[in-house]
RNA sequence: GGCGGCGUAGCUCAGCGGUAGAGCAGGGGAAUCAUAAUCCCUUGGUCGGUGGUUCAAAUCCUCCCGUCGCUACCA
């Protein structure tokens, strides 16, 4: 029997297209999937679009299509960023679905049932042009009393019937669940900003809307629906199959490991969806990780300014796997980072071709022309030998503790403390100096060699599992034995090894 | 305004009570198996400022300066 483990994406909202952003967290939550996959849990990941909403339905209009349309086309854009960029999910779930439908209702009547959802108005100032409320002080009063929008428009003091969750009553609830569960809420920055919050006092929160149209109708009241962030939320368990809790189907990866999640909507999962999911009865995701933003050559992304990242562009300019590293080696994860062009191709040229890849090249090459490509065997070893040895086979081990901790920039940083040890050990070796004084030795320095890139590409396949395959292959290294419970199994010496060609290019600029 | 984070080598950051660290960039050397990649040595910091606690402070406390985040319905 496995052990299960369940980890999230955001869905991703469909009213823009999908950017370097939306490629950050995919691509980490991927590594944090496969590297669990890889040490022999039983994953359940899950991703997909959140497709509600006034924005929607507008962005919609704006472009003269139905909505239906409208989100179809562009849920199949971060489907498609997902494909290209090798996430492997389980599930890619839509918030237009049924069974999604049903499984809001469902949650909807289950808190509405014990008591914790009541009709009353919302009151606010509303923006017809906006189309949205503001909060008071977000307003500036003019010369004649009226007062007026960020946005220039005026806004005018509005009610509107609401359907409304009993926030307030969960305030101490929550505290003493943050209490209890230290490490609910990563990194402890957010963690600060989150309790402070709480602390400071909980309101009621309106979650249904009569104003549009283009969400999922409140059971009982079809003049509401539920307002997005109620939508949202529950698609982390409509894939389980909610309602249907039956422990032998999906519902057995509940509660889910991980919500991975943007710090701008770290409150939402942190605070909000722990207390319907209390209100309801069911159990408290364990943990919730918010990452940072990316800047762009030290500036702010923004459609105005024109310097939105595309990923898929990156990646067909540079290759999957660079990009995949270059993100989440540049920055400690959970901070922000920024993207330079620069900053990208000085790590795939220093770290995956100069330092990686032309250690893997150098060890082969030698084998392949000093041994007739045929795997020595693993010899007597010497102190030098067992020093690295032992090095390398730390890795999963500390892997695992950084992983836990979402930790995945101080995994890389540990992984290439190695590989610069095995390139001193090449260099201080010199096997290409053996080879005419001590020719043993110079194939039991070689296997070393093996044995630790083995190692360390079977570590590294969560981040950049193609060209991981392609080394692993050129290793000698059976397409079953590339889990770290098969690290015990040492490579089959003896073996004939394909004829090496190098795993990561070098970047040369053109211009 | 309130709460919180951060300010350490040119750059990105680690260290968080006991003689200042890493990577990159810069300088010198070695080697030539390799994607001219690698290895070794090295330049460089009064650890934002101030006052204090301590035998001892980047490391704890005070105040100040700078910077960033949160402060409810904006994925």
């Amino acid at each position: 029997m496995k052990n299960h483990y369940m980890l999230t994406t955001p869905i991703y909202y469909v009213n823009g297209l999908p950017h370097i952003g939306h490629a950050y967290t995919s691509i980490a939550a991927d590594v944090m999937a496969r590297f669990k996959r890889l040490d022999g849990y039983d994953v359940f990941f899950l991703t997909g679009t959140d497709e509600h909403g006034q924005k929607v339905e507008q962005a919609a209009q704006n472009k003269g299509q139905t909505p239906e349309l409208f989100v179809n086309k562009i849920s199949n854009q971060f489907r498609n960023m997902a494909d290209q960029l090798k996430i492997s999910y389980n599930d890619f779930i839509r918030t237009t679905e049924d069974r999604h439908k049903k499984s809001c209702q469902a949650l909807w009547k289950k808190i509405a049932d014990a008591g914790y959802i009541y009709l009353d108005a919302y009151k606010g100032w509303y923006s017809l042009r906006d189309e949205c409320y503001y909060s008071e002080d977000e307003l500036t009063t003019i010369s004649d009393g009226r007062k007026i929008a960020p946005t220039g428009a005026e806004v005018k003091w509005l009610k509107e019937p609401s359907y409304f969750f009993k926030l307030s009553v969960w305030q101490d609830k929550l505290l003493e669940f943050y209490e209890l569960h230290p490490d609910f809420i990563g990194p402890e920055s957010r963690k600060n900003e989150l309790l402070s919050f709480v602390r400071s006092g909980l309101r009621d929160l309106s979650i249904s809307r009569t104003s549009f149209k283009w969400g999922i109708p409140v059971p009982g009241d079809s003049d509401h629906v539920m307002y997005v962030w109620f939508d949202a939320l529950v698609n982390y368990i409509s894939a389980l199959g909610y309602p249907n809790i039956d422990s032998s189907n999906l519902w057995r990866f509940w509660p889910t490991d991980l919500h991975l999640v943007g710090k701008e909507i770290a409150r939402f999962h942190a605070l909000y969806w722990p207390a319907f999911l209390m209100a309801a009865g069911l159990e408290v995701p364990k943990r919730i990780y918010s990452h940072g933003w990316w800047t762009v050559e030290g500036e702010k992304m923004s459609k105005s300014v024109g310097n939105v990242i595309d990923p898929i562009e990156l990646v067909n300019e540079f290759g999957l796997d660079p990009v995949r590293f270059f993100l989440l080696r540049e920055v400690p994860f959970g901070g922000d980072g920024d993207y330079s062009r620069q900053a990208l191709i000085n790590r795939m040229n220093n770290e995956l071709a100069n330092d990686l890849g032309n250690l893997a090249q150098r060890t082969l090459t030698q084998i392949a022309r000093n041994c007739e490509g045929i795997l020595p065997d693993i010899g007597q070893r010497f102190e030098e030998d067992i020093e690295l040895i032992a090095k390398v086979e730390l890795l999963p081990i500390i892997l695992r503790e950084q992983m836990d901790r979402q930790a995945l920039n101080e995994s890389l940083e540990d992984i290439w403390k190695v590989i610069r040890a095995s390139n001193a050990y090449i260099d201080h070796q010199a096997p290409w100096k053996l080879k005419k004084t001590d020719f043993e030795r110079m194939k039991v320095v070689l296997r070393t060699l093996v044995d630790v890139l083995r190692e360390i590409a079977t570590c590294l396949q969560a981040f950049m599992p193609d060209s991981m395959d392609k080394l692993l292959t050129q290793l000698g290294v059976d397409q079953n034995k590339r889990h770290f419970s098969d690290l015990e199994d040492k490579i089959q010496a003896g073996q004939k090894l394909p004829s090496p060609s190098p795993i990561f290019p070098r970047f040369i600029e053109t211009d």
